[in-house]
DNA sequence: GTCAAACTAGACACTATTGTCTAAAACGTC
DNA sequence: GACGTTTTAGACAATAGTGTCTAGTTTGAC
């Protein structure tokens, strides 16, 4: 048994990547395996070897895709703005960083067809996934935005829902360009990032919830 | 040719309905012929007679569901509030009504899953529906917000962005539940529109824009 | 060079699906 | 009840895909 690694895991890689693709663009059903390792460069029989059998090679794709997402996930995640002079600046480069390196790359484009598509057949594989991507993302951010409301630069009262709200109003520019596979430009991200900071400075900047509870009247510039 | 309307026609709309639930739940690929027809009480050869194939049948699926959809979407949309001395609450019965009744009904449901999956395979058939629906919900409701902008009960900058905010906040707490295919409670829908027009009338109410102007150069569209 | 492991190419049985065809049955109208 | 239309059930060829098997080839370590 000699440690044949480099040959066997470049095989791997090439088969994981070419498979994430196909399954991509065909779905679960329409991806055919002799596709993928046509795509792959590779014998049918050796994608045989290393995954059994069809779905052994989906779920197998599906984890890689994710450790990958959630490793990138978390790396911008430290990115976010700790002290900062130019709030809304650095919020909106700490934005277009998010997007492009994980909701709108390859990875990021997968998850969100995959999920969506065979989301349902497949509830634990993409239940950890939602666990440990996008619900941690939620209450980490949360915690970000928690750190910035304690110093005073914003005052929010739910982490978790600014958080959301904050992902929310990033997206809302970017809907439109990702629902079919498009992949924004970067004078789109900033752009799309800059209008969701400044609405989302907007509501939760100023000393609000304070006297009066939610209604207008409040001043902004601090 | 007797008008035997009353049966074609009931056929169809069995057809049609048979045909939106198993394309929605196995894809355009994993759905079979043999199912919908079982599933709509009808021998296969009648859905080959109405539709001459598959594609046929997909294309008339994805067209029905549209025009319901958007049917639907205008009718929500009429029921804006235009006159209002309880912004919030009306704001926030309004996005109930268009999540229940657009974004979270089947139809809904159908259309994100299968514009996601089969989007880039079709592109001029889901091309019309961007135009027809999400494009022009944008537009609409941009008319609605300039409305009451300029009545002074908002300050709003760019009525398109508002509108797409406003969607994309009401989205942020359902987007978790909906995207395996869940339907949201009549309370998780109640706290998500509250949460979302808190923060939008927060980000919009009050005299802003005036003293600090945020940004010079906003209102980026290509 | 040897040797074992991995890879390849192709044939193979099996199943599923599409779309066609035919003859019988059901339906609705007159 | 007769008639035309629609529907049905089933057989059917054609195609495509899965997963297995085998025999031959490459690869990399020693």
């Amino acid at each position: 048994m000699g440690h044949t690694q480099r040959g066997q895991c470049a095989k791997r890689i090439s088969i994981l990547d070419a498979a994430a693709q196909v399954f991509c663009r065909e779905g679960f059903s329409g991806a055919s395996i002799d596709e993928i390792a046509v795509e792959a460069c590779v014998s049918r029989q050796t994608i045989y070897n290393h995954y059994r059998e069809k779905e052994t090679l989906f779920t197998a794709v599906v984890e890689d895709v994710m450790d990958r997402a959630n490793a990138m996930l978390f790396s911008i995640l430290s990115t976010f703005p700790d002290k900062s002079d130019h709030l809304e600046d650095d919020l909106t480069a700490f934005a277009v960083r998010l997007t492009k390196n994980c909701l709108c790359n390859q990875d990021g484009k997968f998850l969100r067809k995959l999920v969506q598509s065979e989301g349902e057949r497949y509830p634990h594989l993409f239940e950890t996934w939602r666990q440990h991507g996008p619900g941690k993302i939620g209450t980490a951010l949360g915690a970000l935005f928690a750190r910035l409301s304690h110093k005073g630069v914003l005052r929010i009262d739910d982490f978790d829902l600014a958080a959301r709200q904050f992902l929310a109003l990033v997206n809302a520019d970017l809907q439109m360009i990702t629902l079919f596979g498009g992949t924004p430009t970067d004078e789109q991200l900033e752009s799309a990032a800059r209008n969701a900071v400044q609405t989302f400075i907007r509501a939760y900047a100023g000393p609000a919830s304070e006297a009066a509870p939610r209604t207008p009247a409040l001043a902004v510039v601090s």
